[in-house]
DNA sequence: CTCCAGGTTCCGG
DNA sequence: CCGGAACATGGA
C-alpha cells in the first residue's frame, strides 16, 4: 500500500546536503529519496527541483525540522565578502541548519568527539537498532534515537560495545543526569548563549565544542561556532594566518565579529565545503 | 605501520 | 591558568 506524499514548496533548499553535511547522522537513502527519523516520527523525505515531498501529516513536523522557514538569502547576504567564505556559501546553497531533538543532538555530539562522520553515523545506527524504539515505514524498519532512559538503564559494557570507546562513560554518565532529571534539556532553552553552553558543559563529555553544536544544531543558537580541527585548520589558513597563541576561544570571538550574526551558519558551509575538497582531491 | 578524525578530561608545573 | 598526555576505534 503506497503512502501518499505531501508537497511542500521549498525554493532554496538541498535535502541531500542538509542531510550529509555532518550535523544529523542517520538518513538513509531510500530509492530517489532518503528514509529516517524525526523524533518519533517516521519520514520519508524526496525532493524534485523546488518541492519536497513528505508523508501526508508529516508536513508540519518536516517543514521545522529542514528548517524551511529560515532566510537563506538573507543569510548568504549578512556574510561578509572574503573570498573563501563565498566560495563555500555558492558551494552549500540550499544546505539549512536543522532544528534536531534536544537529546539526540547533545547525545550524537558526546559521541562524536575525535571521530570521523562516518564513524558518528556507525554509532547513530547502532545504538538505535539496539536500543531504540522499532517502527515501520511501509515495509521499512525504522529506529529512533535511544531515550536517555534507555540509555541510562545499560552498563558501560554495553556502549563499548558500540564502538564508543572511552566515550561510553562520559556518554552514559550524561544520559543518566538528563534520565534523572538533573539535568532538564528543554528548560535550557530559554537561557541565553553563554547560560545555555555553561549549563550543557556540566554534563559529562560535553565540552565548549559539544555544546555549542548543540547550541547551533538543537537550540537554534544561528550565531554559535562550534571550533572543531576543520575550523580550526581553516580560519588559521585563510582568517588568522601568523597570528600566534590562536585558542579555540579567540578563534569563536574572530567568527562571530567577522562572520556575524549567522556565524553558525558560515561555519557549516565553510566545514562541509572544506571536507567536500578533501574527499573530492582524493578521488582524482 | 603511521596518521588522523566535528574533543574532553585529568594532571603537573 | 596552561600545555601535554591519555583515551578507543576504524579508515586512509
Amino acid at each position: 500500500m503506497k503512502e501518499t506524499l505531501a508537497k511542500l514548496s521549498t525554493p532554496d533548499f538541498d535535502l541531500a546536503l542538509t542531510l550529509n553535511c555532518g550535523q544529523a547522522f542517520h538518513w538513509k537513502q531510500h530509492g530517489p529519496g532518503w528514509l529516517g527519523m524525526i523524533g518519533d516520527s517516521p519520514c520519508y523525505a524526496e525532493q524534485r527541483g523546488d518541492t519536497l515531498l513528505v508523508p501526508v501529516g508529516m508536513e508540519e513536523i518536516a517543514s521545522r525540522y529542514f528548517a524551511l522557514d529560515h532566510p537563506l538569502e538573507k543569510i548568504r547576504a549578512s556574510f561578509p565578502r572574503d573570498p573563501r567564505l563565498n566560495t563555500a556559501s555558492e558551494h552549500c546553497r540550499g544546505l539549512r541548519i536543522l532544528r534536531q531533538p534536544r537529546w539526540e543532538c547533545v547525545a550524537s555530539f558526546i559521541t562524536s568527539t575525535q571521530k570521523a562522520v562516518p564513524h558518528i553515523a556507525q554509532i547513530s545506527h547502532t545504538l538505535r537498532e539496539r536500543f531504540g524504539q522499532r517502527t515501520m515505514w511501509q515495509d521499512q524498519p525504522l529506529h529512533a534515537y535511544p531515550t536517555p532512559a534507555a540509555i541510562a538503564a545499560l552498563e558501560e559494557r554495553d556502549l563499548r560495545a558500540c564502538a564508543l570507546g572511552y566515550r561510553a562513560k562520559t556518554f552514559l554518565g550524561a544520559a543518566r543526569q538528563i534520565a534523572s532529571g538533573k539535568c532538564d534539556l528543554d528548560a535550557l532553552a530559554t537561557l541565553g548563549d553563554d547560560a545555555l553552553r555553561d549549563a550543557l558543559c556540566a554534563l559529562p563529555g560535553v565540552g565548549v565544542k559539544v555544546a555549542n553544536c548543540a547550541l547551533l544544531f538543537t537550540y537554534e543558537r544561528l550565531g554559535s561556532v562550534p571550533i572543531d580541527v576543520w575550523i580550526a585548520r581553516i580560519l588559521r589558513e585563510s582568517y588568522l594566518a601568523r597570528r600566534r597563541n590562536l585558542t579555540p576561544a579567540k578563534m569563536r570571538d574572530f567568527a562571530a565579529t567577522h562572520f556575524g550574526p549567522y556565524a553558525g551558519y558560515a561555519q557549516q558551509y565553510l566545514f562541509h565545503h572544506a571536507r567536500w575538497e578533501k574527499a573530492n582531491a582524493r578521488s582524482h
